[in-house]
Parts: structure tokens; C-alpha cells; sequence
DNA sequence: AAGCATTGCATAGCAATGCCATGTATTGTC
DNA sequence: GACAATACATGGCATTGCTATGCAATGCTT
């Protein structure tokens, strides 16, 4: 394969240009090899190496962009005064963001335990249990609830839902539904009132499909 | 590399010899190519493809097995008077067989989609949507709920802990506090009483730790 | 019982993959 | 302006999944 001589100055930065090429062939399901990464970036195959040491490690950058951008979105989803309603929002835009890439999804968790920046994958996990703090010290969870462990929980039960759901075992549609239910459940059980707790998941995944955190259900 | 000529008749059954030492390189975090997996089996690599057409086709049937197997564990799992109690357990049973071969448990969901007999796999989930909807005819869960939602529910919450726990990202011994407290929510949504919940819930858990039904705790 | 098609597999070789040794060009520094 | 360091292009290597070919054993047919 013949790659023309692009001056080396003009160079902005392979790292990002390779990541983000690696991120778009998973969204349009082509099978990310080594020549077909760098081909069409004018790079060489070195290029892999020089930056990442090797296709582990590119892998491991794809993840970390992926909870980059996981977090981004999260960070985006204003706070409102109902936080009941602010916890359900982080779950309606973490599906969203499973939803809108789920080959992306996917590779996060294929090895999420080797990432660069683990710590970076904690930040998103890190605003729900803000959330969820927020919730207990204004009267909506019980004064022992633990914010940890109910955000764990939701995010741990989102996870199951949206990886069954990216690998197709179940349809996307069921994601709104099981999700309210769910978070119902767990967030009654935390000290809640069952009816105002409805109120604010429903409502929250109501604004979610179409709001400009992204629409659910769109995916795929 | 040479092949003992060992005679035709002399054959049990070479996919079933195939899957199983593929579980079991699985089981030894050894990775399973058509070279090394043959190897020792005294058999070639022409035998992956007239019996499975191709190392995917040994997925396949190494996924199926896997289903086979939790199959067989959950439907082991003793039925109670207390049906509550026997959902707990089959969540129980259900993490055990995880902890117990997490390579093949991420191997199972690794293409889920992808089954030989696709059937196969939702007749575990039959069994707990049987006990949800007995621990519901028995007054336990509120008549208006729906066994299938409740088991579904359940399992894609157990789903994502044990798929979080096999990749390392959240350890263990987490297993059964978590889903105790998950399932309790759960099923008290569905119409239990808290208390009763709890105990029911927690006693599976007591008990499931060092019965025949598979210790938790030991895993990895 | 002899011929013959079928089945199951061993051998060997192919294309593609990840990886790396080597050489080379560009950049920054003194 | 020489020099070291960096970044990368080239080419080749081992391994992977796969398959074309041939052979041996089995079972059916007559």
C-alpha cells in the first residue's frame, strides 16, 4: 500500500485521529484490524506501536474515550430541584450513551478492568452518587441509606440491562420501562416515597427521550 | 506435529471431547486457538470443522454448554414452602455457577445472541419466572404483578453484578450483599412484605454459602 | 463377499493478523 | 551546523483461522 508523503508537521495528533477512527469503524461494525485502523489515515502500522505499544493498547485508549465521552454526557444533565428526578436523568443519559454506540459500549466492557485512567471511569459513577447524596440529605432517601451503594446498584442493574440490550437479547424498548421499574424499586427500598419516586423516574425518562441528552429508543 | 494413529472406532464422541477441553482451557485462563485446543485431543484441526464448521461454530457450542450446565445447576436447585425463598435461591445457585467458571460465564454472554438452540438458554429463566409466579399465587407478591417481569428483572440485575464481578471490576465478596439488597427491593416492589422479604432473601444466601448447591465466595 | 459411496479426519499449504527489527527522515538543542 | 532523539515507513516473521486434497474406515448394495 503506497501512503502518500504528508509533511510531518502536519501532524495534529495521531493518538486522537487513530482512537477516534477505531471508535467510528466500531460504530459502522467493521472489524477493526491493524492495516485496516491505519489505512485512510495516511499512518503506517508503527504508527499503533509507537503510541499505544500495540493493539492491546489502542484498545485500552478506545475504552478510556469511550468513559470519556460516558462522562461528558453525564456532566451534561442539569440539576434540577427534584434530585430523585436528577438521579433517574443520569440513568436516562447513560442508557442513551449505551444506546447511540453500543458497538462502543461493548468494547468498554470487554476489559474494563485495563484502562489507562481507571480512576476516569469512576467520575461517572462518581456524579450519580452525588446525586444520590443529594437526594438523602434533602429528605427524599432514608438518613442511613448509603449514596455508594445505591448508586452501585442502579449502575450495576443499568449495566445488565444495556449489555443484554447492545448484544441483542433484549430489545431496545424495554429499556424505558424496566429501567423506571427498576430504579422504583431500588430507590423506594433506599427510604423514598413510592408515589413521589414514581413521579420523578417517570418524568425523568419522559424529558429523556427527545431532550438533547439524547433520545432512548433510537437505538441500534 | 504427529497424531498417534489411534483407531477410528476408538471415537466416543469428539465434540463433546472438543467443548468440554475448551471449558476447561477456559476454566485455566489458557487461550483456546484450533491449534492448541486440538492439541492433546489426539485429534486434528479438520475435526473443529466437521463438527462445529469453524472455531465460531466451537463458541457456539462452548456457549451452549455453558447454558447447559447453569441449566442444570438452577433446576438441582430444592423447592421450599416458602417460594420467595426459592427465587432467592436460584439467584444463589445462579451467582455460584458464575463465581465458580467466570471465563465461561463471560464466554457465554461474550455473543449470547448466538446459540445453537436459543431455547436453551431461556429455560433457566423459566425457572425463575415459575418461582415468581408461585411465590405470587401464593399471596407472597401482589396479584397484579407479572412473574415474567419480576424474573427479568431479577436476572438482568444478577447479570450485571456477576458480569461486573468476573471482569474484575468490583470484587466478590460484594456478591452477596448486593443481591440481597437488589432482590429485596425487587420483590418487595412486587408486592412482598419487607421483612418477610428479608428473611426469605437473606436465608438463601446463608444457606447458599457452603451448601451442594455451590459455595459463593470462592470464586475466581 | 466384493464393490462402492459416504463419512471422518490427517496433511499441507494459504491469506490475514499482530508484531517487530531495521533503516530513515524530521525535529529540537547546543 | 553537528548530534541526539523522536516518529514513522518498509519489509519480514510467527501465528491464527481456514480449506483443498487425499486417504482410511464404515456401511450399504448387489
Amino acid at each position: 500500500m503506497y501512503c502518500q508523503p504528508v509533511p510531518r508537521t502536519a501532524d495534529p495528533d495521531v493518538r486522537l485521529r487513530l482512537v477516534e477512527r477505531a471508535a467510528a469503524m466500531l460504530a459502522a461494525r467493521e472489524t477493526v484490524t491493524l492495516r485496516s485502523l491505519v489505512e485512510g489515515t495516511g499512518a503506517s502500522t508503527m504508527a499503533v506501536y509507537t503510541h499505544f505499544g500495540g493493539m492491546p493498547g489502542l484498545w485500552r485508549a478506545v475504552r478510556q474515550e469511550g468513559f470519556t465521552r460516558l462522562h461528558e454526557r453525564l456532566a451534561r444533565v442539569p440539576r434540577t430541584a427534584d434530585p430523585v428526578h436528577d438521579v433517574a436523568a443520569l440513568a436516562v443519559a447513560y442508557a442513551a450513551n449505551a444506546l447511540d454506540s453500543p458497538a462502543l459500549y461493548r468494547a468498554m466492557f470487554d476489559a474494563v478492568a485495563d484502562l489507562e485512567d481507571p480512576a476516569g471511569a469512576d467520575r461517572g459513577l462518581a456524579l450519580l452518587v452525588a446525586a444520590a447524596a443529594r437526594a438523602r440529605d434533602e429528605g427524599r432517601l432514608a438518613p442511613a441509606a448509603d449514596p455508594s451503594a445505591v448508586a452501585t446498584r442502579l449502575w450495576v442493574a443499568g449495566h445488565g440491562l444495556l449489555s443484554l440490550v447492545v448484544q441483542g437479547v433484549l430489545p431496545a424498548d424495554v429499556v424505558p420501562a424496566h429501567s423506571v421499574e427498576t430504579a422504583v424499586a431500588l430507590l423506594t427500598a433506599a427510604g423514598d416515597d413510592p408515589g413521589a419516586c414514581r413521579a420523578s423516574v417517570a418524568r425523568a425518562w419522559a424529558l429523556g427521550s427527545g431532550a438533547d441528552t439524547g433520545s432512548v429508543g433510537t437505538g441500534e
